[in-house]
DNA sequence: ACGATCGTTGCGCCAGATTCAACGATCCGA
DNA sequence: TCGGATCGTTGAATCTGGCGCAACGATCGT
């Protein structure tokens, strides 16, 4: 059977790079010993390649005496047909890796919640120091759209809270006690701190279906450290409305430190976990976008906010 | 030393045929099993090419999971960049290959001297009855500028008379015998036939400096045969001066038999020269020039003039 | 939980890129 | 006119890198 789909934008009459640059090279310098030399080969190379070359086009590339070479109608007009398009290679990989590679050009980062902003600033001015030439832009994301905007490339650096499912991660740069959010007459919310193990106790309020699993295993884990099944608690569609929940007294919600700062209220108790692990903050990129720009830029984070 | 000159038109930036092949087959498929297939690899090469490029690139080309891949803005961007510049590259190719190999597009052909158009003319017939898409087109062209017709491209073939110095030769289309131009008068005049030796008794006119050595040496030879030195005549510019300077009594000329036809005179009797070889004429062309065209029309005015 | 589908990885082989050295052709200076 | 110098050619030897192979890991459907 003859195997269909084999016609592709690349036909096979690409020539290989060595003879691209044997024959374009020979067509600039016409001597065989300097193109050689340039090329780093022997002049045998040269030779060979240009033979193999024209018979494959059918006809002489180049007229050329034991004193003399030149190109022939032929040779003249590929050499003319082919020159600007290896520049114009040359010119489109280049870009490429001026891209990938290079600290230039302009870097998006963004922080989720302003309480953020202070770290991702040290970490933008020492990186502007380093590397003038790269543009950053800094501005807040909403945590609806934070994903989208690092896949869709509009955002090229976020920092937010560990763990962000499916995206890679650099080191952790903020570290926060966990606290347990109680309602104001709680009876959790006089004590001086609580265990883990009291999830298993409350219903606890839970993140919208929307969230990464990781997420949720992490802030409102299904059971407690010694095992025992922590109850499920109605869900909020947003932090505010989970907050909210838990001020009705309709269950518990383990948050970072910061939350209480930012979102202190009269109807909420937060009352430490002194058995939990911090929560982590730091950046999240979307692998496919890795650039040396990223990656230069967590490095000046990590620099700027080592202490 | 810092070796100089090695900056070229060729930057050493270039991709590598298969890393283009791969790259852009997998940027159109968007799957590595298919891409394998369509290239006749395996997997495992486009898996390692395209880790390649990227380690190069600095940057992914494509997010891969599992189950679905797709270009990164780079890869993307790589892509629509060099998709347009190979196949511009592959269009170059396929016209030089048209122009090498192929036998098509317009074939200029001439004679020198109306009695070789009738030999041309069979030659023609035959090869358009062969290849009706290659256009043939006829002409004549005068001794001084029959090189240089051959040589600026103007003229791709010609038929003329051998030796054709530092051309190319066919095989012989036409064989004429050699005779002897002497004056009215002359001493050979009567003679039934000479042999190659009375040139030794009487001055042979010389064809101008220009007329290339070998060429003169076949008609206006150093020596007889038998070793024995041939005197210097007078030099003609023309072949017209020449056969003056025959009717002048001032040498003798070796012609072929064509020339009588075509130059008789009544001030100069031709006597055959019964040990000369033939004078063989047939196509020439230039050896930069060789294309599939030109071989098939070689081959054909072969055949039509067979017999 | 299992199989199916896909991409990844490291090892080993061999075609083909490259070198090497001898050779032929052309030109120059004595 | 005869070496000597400069150049391109040729074919066999050499060795690098393109490529296959096969085991593996990850993800999804049933």
């Amino acid at each position: 059977m003859p195997e269909p789909g084999t016609g592709s934008v690349v036909s096979d009459q690409l020539l290989e790079r060595y003879e691209i640059e044997t024959f374009l090279t020979l067509a600039e310098e016409l001597h065989f010993g300097r193109t050689a030399q340039r090329l780093r080969v022997t002049t045998g190379r040269i030779s060979h390649v240009v033979r193999k070359l024209e018979r494959r086009i059918g006809a002489p590339l180049f007229a050329r005496t034991s004193r003399v070479v030149q190109l022939t109608p032929i040779g003249r007009q590929l050499a003319d047909d082919l020159t600007p398009l290896v520049t114009g290679m040359t010119e489109a990989v280049r870009r490429a890796v001026e891209a990938g590679r290079g600290v230039t050009g302009r870097l998006r980062v963004a922080f989720l919640g302003e309480w953020t902003a202070p770290t991702l600033l040290r970490a933008v001015n020492l990186f502007t120091e380093r590397h003038p030439d790269c543009a950053v832009e800094v501005r807040e994301v909403q945590l609806a759209n934070s994903r989208a905007s690092l896949l869709d490339g509009s955002v090229d650096l976020l920092i937010a809270s560990f763990p962000f499912d499916g995206m890679a991660c650099g080191p952790p740069l903020l570290a926060e006690r966990r606290l347990l959010a109680v309602a104001a007459g709680h009876p959790l919310a006089d004590a001086e701190s609580v265990s883990l193990e009291v999830l298993a106790e409350f219903p606890v309020v839970q993140y919208p279906p929307a969230t990464s699993a990781e997420f949720k295993r992490d802030r409102t884990p299904e059971r407690t450290p010694a095992g025992r099944p922590v109850p499920k608690g109605p869900v909020g569609n947003t932090f505010s409305e989970m907050l909210s929940l838990v001020a009705l007294g309709r269950g518990v919600l383990p948050v970072g430190e910061l939350t209480r700062r930012y979102h202190s209220r009269p109807d909420i108790t937060y009352v430490p976990i002194h058995d939990a692990p911090p929560i982590h903050r730091g950046l999240v990129w979307s692998e496919s976008n890795a650039t040396a720009r990223i990656r230069e830029f967590v490095r000046a984070a990590t620099d700027a906010n080592r202490n």
